[in-house]
DNA sequence: CTCGGTGACTGAACCGGTTCAGTACGTGAA
DNA sequence: TTCACGTACTGAACCGGTTCAGTCACCGAG
């Protein structure tokens, strides 16, 4: 250790001196601090991990979608944004991978705790049944999930009540005057879609709707369009459509220009994720704002708090809020 | 080493057996192999990594944006998609970052290289007179350049002639009987704003036009509405606008329609970068098409090879390709 | 039968930290 | 003066790999 030398004293001084514990008189410290920072020297990250007890500094962000297609969603940036900030304040790094899959992705965990590449990771879009809460008890991967609070396997989880959001959409829509209301969702084995389908069936009942249905999409805005395009064309279309994510929305709003179908007058659109795309076009659309950089932060802070041997219970986020926008309003003939 | 145990052999015969050079027998090699998937047991990193010569077998990216206004831009995630895809085969994790500014930026790669966490890192948005190719001379910590030719300070880079596409993009509107054109672009001190512009008033004066300014924005929606609402006011007001990434373009289209300026027979609008959200608007947007993903599998195949010692050529990219659509189209009274 | 050479493998040093068991020194009390 | 004790520090073990210098057995040539 060249620090030991330069100071004059043994590496275990220069250890102690570092991590602020005792060990080392004040003079001494400052004096093994200064030399450290004249030098521009930092510990070696791999030679901390790899003393007995040592932590690697970084955790891993596993974004499961096809490599290519990935990206115009704002939501993963906007989460790995908060995450970032989180972690930046402790030292910590982020590993992003994308994976193809679920099976690829418990690779990934499998590799990175074999081969001690993170301390922990955080487990995003929790699916029905899905395999993942189940393989981190094998593996020794702390982990928190965004999602749940069901289905995680005794995992800590951050998870937002969705139901709360869906019961105020068909509620102002419902209010607005439409009888008529389609959803658009995400996949069905996504466990936040099955949560916000019961929801939604639940308020569309207490409503008295005439029509409230669940189709589901992929959340692309080819899919979007395509779903849109075919609910628009029936011989009783809905005058209002929810859709699950912001890229279905827009990919909504603009089939519904190019058919001729005039929004808000007789078609009311509505987003879910809420993101600078749903203030830019024309209308603007009407969403559920969530604060997913918010909530980006929180989940780090809670795999910081496992990771430091913490127990950690699970937490809700804020509800989402709905903004309401130029995409809806009363139907207008 | 308990797989050495388990096999009745050193540690240094394992190592030998997994990292496939001479030193064992072919029969003992193989049984090494299959206890080692028995046991699901792949080498430690930071281990790998503290031995002399020992690479960490990751890289780093920093994104230098604002971290709350992040992740709109689909540019960025796909990069790293491409970026991503191209280590995944060779075993190398990539380390995202996010920093509000260059200051921070290099603050990072101080901290990367001081730290041993990264092997290398790939440097984008090159500015003028940019800091941080000089600080990689310093920093003990190989860098690729995602941009120049020019201000690389020697390091490798891959560019893109975007002086072809703007010239291409000038000559289409001139046919379609534009002569008023506006340019809003990036920022004026990121590099291959400069480029455009200069090849855009070249192009401009070359084709005759009676009108050919840049005005500059900074990448975001908000921006870009707020430009184009100004430029749109004007008395005689241009006729079509160029906008340098995509996020603007939108923001564009949605001012037009709100100041009732008619797309494309009143105003034609083209878009930088290509992405879902020009093909899902209404009109649809014109725009100059890049591989970004590909992109991010050259320069990270690049930093590979940089990182195993070889010497690297600087590359062009494949010229963007002008994606005309619904957005543009010649003057109708 | 001996010698040289080669292939297979072992033992130990090394990377750069952390941590624990000692050691040396100074101080205050008996 | 002696003893106990706390503080400041040292030396060495340890983490889990890689690598290099040896060692040993075996084989073919002379």
């Amino acid at each position: 250790m060249d620090i030991a030398k330069a100071a004059g004293v043994s590496k275990g001084a220069v250890s102690y001196a570092l991590n602020g514990r005792p060990g080392v008189s004040e003079t001494t410290r400052e004096r093994i601090l200064s030399i450290a920072s004249d030098l521009g020297w930092a510990p070696s990250n791999p030679a901390r991990a790899l003393a007995p007890g040592g932590r690697v500094g970084a955790i891993g962000m596993v974004v499961d979608r096809p490599a290519r297609s990935l990206g115009i969603e704002p939501f993963f940036m906007q989460l790995v944004s908060g995450v970032e900030t989180e972690l930046a304040a402790a030292g910590i790094d982020l590993m992003l991978q994308v994976a193809e899959d679920i099976g690829s992705e418990l690779a990934v965990y499998r590799r990175w705790a074999a081969e001690r590449r993170v301390d922990g990771v955080v487990i995003v879009d929790l699916r029905v049944d899905d395999p993942r809460p189940e393989a981190m008890g094998v593996l020794p991967l702390p982990a928190v999930v965004l999602g749940g609070p069901g289905g995680t396997g005794g995992l800590p989880c951050l998870y937002t009540d969705d139901g709360a959001s869906v019961r105020e959409v068909v509620h102002y829509l419902a209010a607005l005057g439409h009888r008529r209301i389609v959803r658009v969702a995400g996949p069905e084995d996504f466990v936040h879609t099955g949560d916000r389908t019961l929801a939604f069936q639940e308020a569309a009942r207490r409503a008295g709707l005439e029509e409230a249905r669940t189709v589901h999409a992929d959340y692309t805005g080819e899919a979007g369009g395509r779903t849109t395009r075919r609910l628009l064309a029936a011989a009783e279309p809905p005058t209002a459509l929810v859709y699950d994510n912001d890229l279905m929305a827009l990919a909504g709003l603009g089939v519904a220009s190019e058919m001729g179908v005039k929004v808000p007058s007789q078609l009311s659109i509505v987003a879910w994720d809420d993101s600078a795309l749903c203030r830019l076009v024309r209308p603007s659309l009407t969403a559920i704002s969530r604060d997913v950089f918010g909530h980006g932060r929180i989940v780090a802070e809670m795999l910081n708090r496992l990771l430091a041997g913490e127990r950690v219970e699970d937490r809700e986020t804020p509800l989402g809020e709905l903004q309401p926008r130029g995409s809806t309003g009363p139907l207008t003939p």
